[in-house]
DNA sequence: TTGTTCGCTTGACAAGCATCAATGCCGAGA
DNA sequence: TCTCGGCATTGATGCTTGTCAAGCGAACAA
């Protein structure tokens, strides 16, 4: 009973909620142990910052509970949110010295935290790991041209539609289908994301709201009419 | 003689102009000639398409001459570029079974060829190239992430700077500094880039001419004062 | 409770860029 | 040489979205 407990604490992977969902996806048992005695859980409080833009790139992340959002600033102060990692997102994909963006927790946030260093050596003792991780950054950069798309051609009705499809889409795969979709970011994040300003996105929204094509929550969005909303969307 | 000549056009890779630029860099000799004995050259005449956009992803391909434009497109006819590959860049990098994007020779144009199942055997034989594949995506995901500032944020006049400068550092890789700047894409082709119209990219390049930061010839521009082009670009 | 703060909302106005239309220019082909 | 077609250029006009300003409302602490 207590060895039980006590193998449960030890391997925290064989329970983690995202271990499907992540680049572990592809792991077997014996490698989710080796992980696991890495400890790597780490939890970081609301508005905390994960990596910092311009500092040595020290580590790696898995998300696994709450969403980070990530942006990149220009010396004036202009601000490009790049993305929003959601559990079994993977942060650090980018393996130059320095962190090219800044990641911050968008509420609680827990994520597997490992050292480049390590997480390097793994790298090598894993090579269908590596597959997975070429996977997921060639997936991540199409996924970025289709947001060039949105950010060079889209107006903003058509982007913030998009958005909240894509949200839709997304939390679909880590909580099943709903038509509720959590937005846990500012609307001046959803802004800087979508190239907007948080005027037109408010502006937006409530027209979408008065269209009942959506009900605008506190921090979160009930899709009323996903068919409607998908012909709006190009 | 007749051997060497022979042995010459046995192993192209060795001659290969782009060899150092590319992802082939971290192949030894050995390798190279793997690589050559499967002949790669191809050739493609101006405007013939290199890769069709959701068709089934065949073949991967790393451009030794010319310059390959890179585009999505929507149902309704709206196109964005999603970049341009000079010499030593690598087409394929999403492992889809569908290519997310078409491209598209803007002039005379040779590649290496690979069919995505030959390549991915060299995959599994050379794990650093594997690495270096890594290492090219992620940079390219960076890229992609600094082009989406410029597409979200940037003015006109900044994001017509913001090109040159690139395009200027980009082919100083390839060619050797110089302030001549080949721009082989049409006009329509650097607005689907850009995110702007033809004719707002043809006033602010005549407009960068009218204050001499620019001159601009049919399919090029020579930078004339890097320092306060610089400026304008954040 | 009351005050304060932060984020959201709304309106008036302005600006940057798109749109539309016409013209110019150059190269390819008859 | 001439003509045609594609691309670049320029101007006039208008719309979408940004900017600025003010008010609202919920959360939180005193």
């Amino acid at each position: 009973m207590f060895r039980a407990a006590f193998q449960t604490s030890e391997c925290v992977c064989l329970h983690c909620p995202v271990q499907k969902l992540s680049i572990c996806a592809v792991l077997h048992g014996a490698e989710l142990v080796t992980l696991s005695n890495l400890r790597p859980t780490v939890h970081y409080k609301q508005n905390t910052t994960l990596v910092d833009q311009d500092e040595p790139a020290e580590a790696v992340h898995i998300v696994t509970e709450g969403v980070v959002r990530l942006h990149t600033l220009l010396p004036d102060g202009r601000r490009q949110v790049v993305g929003f990692a959601l559990p079994g997102d993977f942060l650090g994909y980018i393996l130059g010295d320095i962190y090219t963006c800044s990641a911050v927790a968008l509420g609680e946030v827990t994520t597997c935290r490992f050292s480049r260093k390590i997480f390097d050596e793994l790298l090598d003792k894993m090579p269908h790991l590596l597959r997975s991780m070429y996977a997921a950054v060639a997936r991540e950069l199409s996924f970025a041209q289709r947001h060039m798309m949105l950010l060079g051609h889209y107006s903003a009705q058509e982007k913030l539609t998009a958005f909240l499809i894509q949200m839709h889409d997304r939390w679909q795969r880590v909580n099943g289908a709903s038509t509720h979709v959590p937005l846990p970011m500012l609307q001046q994040d959803i802004a800087d994301y979508l190239g907007l300003t948080v005027e037109t996105v408010c502006r937006m929204l409530r027209q979408m709201a008065r269209q009942k094509l959506v009900a605008v929550d506190r921090n979160d969005v009930h899709i009323l009419d996903m068919d409607r909303l998908a012909k709006v969307a190009p």
